[in-house]
DNA sequence: CATGAATGAGAATTCATTCAT
DNA sequence: GATGAATGAATTCTCATTCAT
């Protein structure tokens, strides 16, 4: 008995997701993505009951990951202006270090079938609680999750989407700034 | 006969939206849209050299619609509050009636092979015309016009994308509010 | 608009039928039925909707055949004993002359899936009601409609599947006095 | 152990034929027996070389088992209307209790890939040479053996196979009665 | 303009089988 | 002997597109 080959299931992961984001969610098939893995298509079925399913697996497990990003960058004990500008300016350094990741996230919580099964609140979770202590100090004005992170997450991730060179620099620390003024006491 | 033409074109637009909303981006066919639409799948490249054109064409021509809906709800004659409030409600109102266009946007400025045609700049030029009309009369602080479109329209399609029922009157509300604290002078 | 052509079903069921015959039920596919045909895959599914219907339809077809080259062999003015060679005969005849059909239609019988929706008893039903008429006029022993085919149909159709070489004509001569005597007034 | 290994090619055996009942000889594959059977795809090439190997190997045992069934019913001592009413009422009760082995039987000897290695007459030599005896002692008639053999075992397998509900009774009856008088002096 | 038939290429998936343990 | 992983080849079927009418 050959045992599972966890590197192998890696290298699917990694082809699907970079060539997803070359190709768009729309142009990416279990051969090409076996191919591009370096393993038989079939191999994928051992990992995957189905092409879905897979997609659907992958983007539960990475959908978290921007925000796991953002944990590990933020200290607790960070003043507010600096949590702020952390946040931001981390979001969009995952855009640009992940980018396959965050083509692909994006790409996945668009389409209707695969939204369906992840939940921004859930994934955001981790965040939310470190902001939640920020709140609870009276650091962080006092405001319902969903509006905190469509403020905190949203445009920073319309600029990355948007993102035409040179660097947005200005704009990023217009954002900061704002964002500061807006939400902290 | 010219208006039965327009007509059957406009048909297939529809089903293509209709079908994208439903089954996402990747799970659309040219005969699937062609049974939709209640035509030949011959008769679709009557209209368009192939599918991609089709896609391209479309997203060009509806990634402008939520800005269109906007101009048509904004008079430069409101004043500040009154411009942001109907911006934001009419962005979630936008997401609601237009469904399937909005979905069919959202989709297709993800996946890098249409988002390369398409850029948002020249999508929101009417409303942003309008919105420097408001900064050039003191009105709406100065800021750049990125920054000013990420904080005015990507919050709201955020809140949009993960809605939940029941609707988020507070969460509007409170982003209205927000938004004008922060924008206005 | 190129029209069906009906040459081309026709010849996508005789290379099903002589690959069956061939190569056994389970070991037919698709594009093995295509190339021997000389069609693309594709073609198929323009005529049916898959495999499993394609066999199914063809089946319900094909099964009515036996009986009505039975039909033809036998004159309603014929006597007992005549009538009784002449279905017998005729039933080794039809298993020599359409082989593929012959053994296509006793696979498919066979098998549970296809079976189940075809009813040997409205397949046969114009040679019964045949039979009926010199039942009714006491030439052919009253029996039961599935005895009087149990009899008539299974055991020459038992010698058409074990044939050997050379030629069983005693066996079947056998048969058919045997029968004559049996079901005779 | 030897039971062990015996035990785990029966449950092969057992899968298969359960599993050709149900979807049909062309819709078995190996590791669906070997799942349904609780066992590895590897471990059912322990036991035969390949598919068509496992699936001949098992129709040339199993192809006697419906006379060694008759064989176990039948008495030498019985008299001549009770020989004919045993093997056919026997025959169908095999169908009935054994119908998986029935179907396999029934499927595979129609199939021209398998039924080229499994001659029926051997399969009923055991029961031919209790209907010998019967002929030399004058209590049935004397004819050809493949006539015999289509007589007694085709018809009521005609009936077994075209089942219905309620129970033939009235038509195993019937012909019981018929061969009882075809066939005894 | 409009169509349904037709198709080569490729989709997702399963197959029978072998390998490494 | 027994296994689950692995796979090349083949499966069924769909795709985007073109053809003939």
């Amino acid at each position: 008995m050959r045992t599972k080959d966890l590197d192998k299931q890696q290298r699917i992961k990694d082809a699907m997701v970079r060539l997803i984001l070359r190709d768009g969610i729309d142009g990416v098939s279990v051969s090409k993505i076996a191919r591009e893995a370096g393993v038989s298509p079939a191999t994928i079925y051992v990992y995957y009951d189905s092409k879905d399913e897979m997609l659907s697996e992958v983007f539960q497990e990475y959908s978290r990951r921007p925000y796991q990003y953002l944990v590990r960058q933020v200290h607790p004990d960070m003043g507010g202006p600096e949590l702020i500008e952390t946040i931001v300016r981390g979001s969009y350094a995952f855009s640009r270090e992940h980018e396959e990741v965050f083509s692909f996230v994006e790409q996945c919580s668009r389409c209707p079938t695969l939204s369906a099964h992840v939940c921004e609140e859930e994934c955001s979770c981790d965040v939310l609680d470190l902001l939640h202590g920020y709140q609870a100090r009276g650091v962080l004005k006092p405001c319902n999750d969903w509006t905190l992170g469509a403020m905190l997450f949203a445009p920073v991730r319309f600029l990355a989407l948007n993102r035409r060179t040179p660097e947005p620099d200005s704009e990023l620390d217009e954002l900061v700034n704002m964002l500061q003024d807006l939400l902290l006491t």
